[in-house]
DNA sequence: GAGCAAAATTGACGATCATCAACGACGCTC
DNA sequence: GAGCGTCGTTGATGATCGTCAATTTTGCTC
């Protein structure tokens, strides 16, 4: 996962090599020199933070390996997981651009790579390449339009309902298909975050997850969650947009 | 409301005046000639749609007076209100700028004054000025933060609270003081939407309300609400984050 | 002002949830 | 391996919520 893989200058932020999903591609060769030089690789063990809320910004991240979680915390002890980030994706570029601390955590939700490019180099690069900066409104309106699901989710759709569609996205994202037809998942969430994703308990979770055990309809064992006909727990969801 | 004040050239959007909280500020003669020719300004009664879900872009608004609501609609009829838009605020941009059909409705919530920038005069303004995509972008973030505090409000409050929070929101933005100390609120919003944005049933807000004016903390009469002690209101969120 | 449609309220009921508590399972440190 | 803390599950209970239904109020049109 974590192989390195230097290509030559103009190719996608060479070393993350994410491809098409990076925002970091596309640069001339002085950019790419820019962002070489600008930039640092580095390993995150599963629960070490990339970033934690209030700290003040030091420059961009991108994710090149594994999966890292932003988490938002209160004085209480309240966290909720307010998003996933997937190789190829930039995190902590808001604080970056807005010029405040860091309003949430990252934290690696695995083992994970991610690449750390200093607020100079950000800077310098966006200067000289306006379509980074493009990028990066492209990328905030899509996790804008993310969030407005989500609390249209909120809104709408009962709590089962709620972790159904979480479990069918994740199957999405971490699904290994088999060969009679069911799927697996690794969670790559606690039980805990899996409650916050979607507004509730923890103890919430637990039972919803043995009505869905009962209903045949999901087998979890830990984190590691086998789905035998997809298409049977999508149309849970699906039944109510044509009903 | 509604007042044309034609200022001259080089002042935040000549017809708008919206001041300081415009996107559409510090442009050259040529670009503010450019706006002036591409833009419409309109009147827009209660109810009123501005642009409507799954239309096809056609450029961009900005709110001059009034207040108008962004809304998501789906097949079953429901309806949640997921933000609210004031004078100097831009909508319709993220669609615009992903090249997508609009994906929520914005809907005038009273008599509203509404500019619209066609599409070749945004295009033109955005390749002339790098400034105001980064506005675009700072605007972005601004909404995708406010959408994070929002989903981690619906996963850490209960419902009376949610409410109350939302009560201090419309209060800080529709508020009168009067000379006893209380505020009053005309509420730009329906017990419906009101319901909506909190994530729960119209029924269920009647009965909140029935609470807090039990408790004497907010009272109530169609939509003009009065708020006796507005420090005593926010309280009632304050303890928990101390707590 | 009459008439109508939508909004708002209230009641009753069953379903769901939050909370507190207890307990077993798991991972980690020493 | 013992100890410890966190995580996950399960149970019991009271509170809250969603739904259906009936009724009143409001706002609008004609």
């Amino acid at each position: 996962m974590a192989q390195t893989c230097i290509r030559h200058a103009g190719q996608p932020c060479v070393v993350c090599h994410v491809g098409r999903r990076s925002d970091w591609q596309d640069f001339d060769q002085t950019a790419s020199a820019l962002l070489s030089s600008g930039r640092r690789r580095r390993e995150y063990g599963s629960g070490e933070l990339v970033f934690a809320q209030g700290e003040p910004n030091d420059g961009v991240h991108c994710v090149s390996g594994g999966t890292v979680g932003i988490r938002r915390l209160d004085d209480n002890g309240n966290s909720v997981l307010l998003e996933l980030a997937y190789p190829g994706d930039t995190i902590g570029y808001r604080s970056f651009l807005t010029g405040s601390e860091h309003k949430t955590s990252a934290e690696a939700l695995g083992p994970s790579v991610v690449c750390h490019i200093d607020r100079a180099t950000i800077a310098a690069l966006l200067a000289g390449n306006p379509a980074l900066g493009l990028r990066f409104l492209k990328r905030s309106i899509g996790e804008l339009e993310h969030a407005h699901d989500m609390m249209f989710r909120q809104a709408t759709l009962s709590n089962r309902h709620k972790l159904v569609h979480l479990l069918l996205v994740l199957v999405g994202r971490h699904g290994r298909r088999h060969s009679n037809g069911s799927q697996s998942i690794d969670l790559p969430v606690s039980r805990r975050d899996l409650a916050s994703m979607i507004g509730t308990r923890h103890e919430t979770i637990s039972r919803i997850i043995g009505r869905l055990e009962i209903d045949g309809v999901a087998h979890f064992s830990g984190r590691q969650v086998t789905i035998p006909n997809v298409a049977m727990l999508a149309a849970e969801i699906d039944c109510l947009i044509q009903a």
